[in-house]
Order: structure tokens, then sequence, then C-alpha cells
DNA sequence: GTCTATATCTAGATAGAC
DNA sequence: GTCTATCTAGATATAGAC
């Protein structure tokens, strides 16, 4: 409990805390219980509650975009002469997140819920903090699926990017949704067994799948039926 | 000013503010001061804030629920030798809550959000809600899906309505975030505006077409390279 | 059914001793 | 760098007059 140990302590335990429970429903006095410190070493740190949101998240957001970019790059150098493939591009940027996810060892299983939260939270603060924090890998990528799929105009990509979005989120961060809700006449699981223990590599395999195929789908026309 | 005009008021400052800035973010204080009335009324009309969430909730879910369910028993009605045709299967689903979205008359514009915010809120309480109001309906049209998907096993088929009920929570409940994310290229709306103003059709259309392609693709297949 | 007044608690933030 | 003590504001909830 010496020196720059508390600072740890306390991302640490406001990382737990919002990622499981939402940054409008953590309160500075339950990051400070759980991480054993008092309300002033939060002030001392990170000067206010918004400040240590942000320290949460830019430690966290950081490996992320590196790791995105480091496979998109890989991705443009093999197919420098023609465009990625939809499947290796979704991967890629599904990927780092999904596998993070399943990290049990980096203490970054909780780290995607925690950013799935911020795109999901109402605060608006937390969602331009997000896009600062996420916007430029986002912009590159939008330029590679424009790349990869001529057909499609920007705005239908920019779309289609924002239902990958929230797969990815929902996935990641409301993963007791696909618990609750049973089949009607099969019991593959037993009533209160939640359907997961899947590994990354499924979990990631079926969305990668669906994502994709939505993808490539051909372009919604609209009919001018009315009007 | 008079008789059981306060309920009302209530409820509908109290969707209002739910909706945009979600429900832990809410304070009774700040819908009192919307609603122009005072604390006591609250309680007195709904026990607490809880039961505030709660009746402001099912108050929604009703139409949403018969909306839908009229539509799944129109189309197993039409299709009763076979299945029911995917996309009109995935319309059925995602129409009523879009187009109650896009209802500027009914004052319903709102409720759709609330819902997806409900989905999207950390407190498990509220999820439970969800699902007590919405498990019914969502388990017909599993089954109804699973009828019209013979191909997939039904664990891969919830999986996919995870996704859609992703897709579906995050065009209404988050529609800023496809304005903020900017083109790298291409200017093709001025700086800071945002990239809506699109129909009812036009959205509907898109989100089911990405949909039904996602659902519709061959289910995944895991690769047992490793183990 | 509606209000004012108030009780009780918890929030974020700061001052100042060590 | 870390603590205790405390300020102020805001929260939910209730009592009791009208």
């Amino acid at each position: 409990m010496a020196n720059g140990d508390t600072k740890q302590k306390i991302l640490d335990a406001a990382e737990q805390l919002f990622a499981n429970q939402g940054f409008a429903a953590t309160s500075l006095r339950t990051i400070i219980r759980a991480a054993g410190v008092n309300t002033a070493a939060v002030h001392y740190h990170f000067g206010s509650r918004e400040g240590l949101i942000e320290a949460v998240m830019q430690r966290r957001a950081t490996p992320i975009n590196q790791e995105r970019l480091r496979e998109l790059e890989s991705l443009e150098a093999a197919y420098s002469d023609g465009s990625i493939p939809l499947d290796r591009l979704v991967e890629a940027f599904l990927g780092p997140p999904v596998r993070l996810h399943f990290d049990r060892t980096s203490g970054g299983s909780i780290l995607p819920r925690l950013m799935a939260r911020a795109i999901t939270e109402a605060d608006t603060d937390i969602h331009d903090m997000f896009k600062k924090l996420f916007g430029e890998v986002f912009m590159r990528f939008t330029g590679a699926f424009v790349r990869t799929l001529p057909g499609l105009s920007p705005v239908e990509i920019r779309w289609r990017m924002h239902f990958m979005l929230a797969s990815l989120a929902f996935t990641i961060a409301v993963p007791d949704l696909q618990s609750g809700v049973r089949q009607p006449g099969e019991d593959l699981d037993a009533p209160g067994k939640p359907a997961q223990a899947e590994s990354v590599d499924t979990v990631l395999g079926r969305l990668v799948s669906f994502v994709t195929a939505g993808m490539r789908t051909p372009a919604f026309q609209q009919t001018r039926a009315k009007v």
C-alpha cells in the first residue's frame, strides 16, 4: 500500500464497477469503498469524477486501437493490388475487442464491456469521449469498407457499420439477454442456465458471419410506390 | 390542472426524460420539475421511483406487443402451409417499433427509444422488467424463426435474434453515433450535419435488408483446428 | 388528490493535518 | 501522497395540512 499503488487500485476498481453497473449508476463512493482508498485520493489523482472516467477509458482504448490498426495494415499490405476480402475486414474490426473480452489473464476481460457501455450509455459527454478515442481508427476502417464494397454508397456503408457496432456492443455488454430468453418447445439448456460457455472462436465466428452477410447484401432500394 | 391530469403529466415527463437521458441518470426531481408537479405526487401515484419506471414501460409495451403479434398471426395465416418468408418475419418484428419511432403524431416517437434504453441500461431490474414485458412475444417469434430457418440450430437462431435486437436498439436509441463519425475523403454531408433526415421506409429498409441477410447466411461451422 | 415542509441519506468536492 | 473531517447540493421518501 505504499507508493503509486493507489492510482492503479482506483483505476481497477472503477473499471470493474463502470463495466458492471454503467457509468451513471456508479458513484465515486462506491469506487473508493471497493478500492479501499478515500475520497480525496480520487480527486488528487484524477481531479474529478469525469477525469477518472476519461482515465479509465483511455487506459484501454489504446491497445484496441493498436491491434485493430495492426490487423488492418497487415491486410492492406497483403491485398495491396485489389481490395480486402470482406470477412477479413470484419474480423479485423471485431476480433480485437471480442478476443480481449474472453481473455481472462490480461485483466482485460472487463475492458470491452466497458467500451460497449460507453456507446450504450445515455450521457453525451461519454459519447464524445468515445468518439475521440475510437473515431480515427473507425474512419480508417470506413475507408477500407468503402473500397471493399464499391457497390454500396458511403451512407449505406456507414449504416451497416452502425449495425456492426451494435451487434458487437450487445454481444459483449449485454450477454445476459440471450440467456433469460428461452425457446418455446425445446429445452436445450436447463431452466436457469445461461446459453453461454461458448469459446471465443465460436462467438466471434457467429458474429463475423452474421455481420459479413449483412454487409455484403445488395443495397436497399427505395420503392417509390408512394409520393 | 384539475383531476387525474397529474398522473398523465408525470408519465409523459418521465417517459421523455428516461428516453433522452437513460433511467439511471434521471432523478425524480428532474421529472417533477418538468411535469410541474411535486415530489409527493409521484409517490402517491406510483409508490416509488421504480414503480414509476414500471408504469412508464408498461404503458408502451402493450401496443408494440399487439402490433407485432397481429402481424405475426397474419403471416402465419397467409403461409399456413409452408414457412413464412424470412424478410416478412424480420419486418414483422422490426417494423412496429421503428414505425412508432418515426410517428411524430402519436406522441409515441420517444417510445421505442425508451425501450431501447431499457435493453441498453446496466440495471438488471430493468432488464428483468423488459423480459417480463416482451419475453412472451419474443418467444413466439423465436418459434417462427426456427420454422423459417430449418437449417439453423435454435442456439444459432437465438444468437442472431440477439444481433437483430442489437441493430434495432442502436438504430433507435443511439442515432447520434452515425452522425459524429464522418467519412475519410468524402463530405456527403456538411461538417456538423447529422446523416439522418431519412424516411421511415428507408431506415426500416436498410435495417431489414441487413438483418435478413445476416439471418439467412449458412450456420457458422467451428473449425476444429486446435484441440 | 394535491400540496408544503421536512427527515434521512448519499452524492461530489475541498481544506488542512500528517 | 495519503488521510480525516466537513461543506454543499441533490437524492428518495414521508408526515400532515388543505
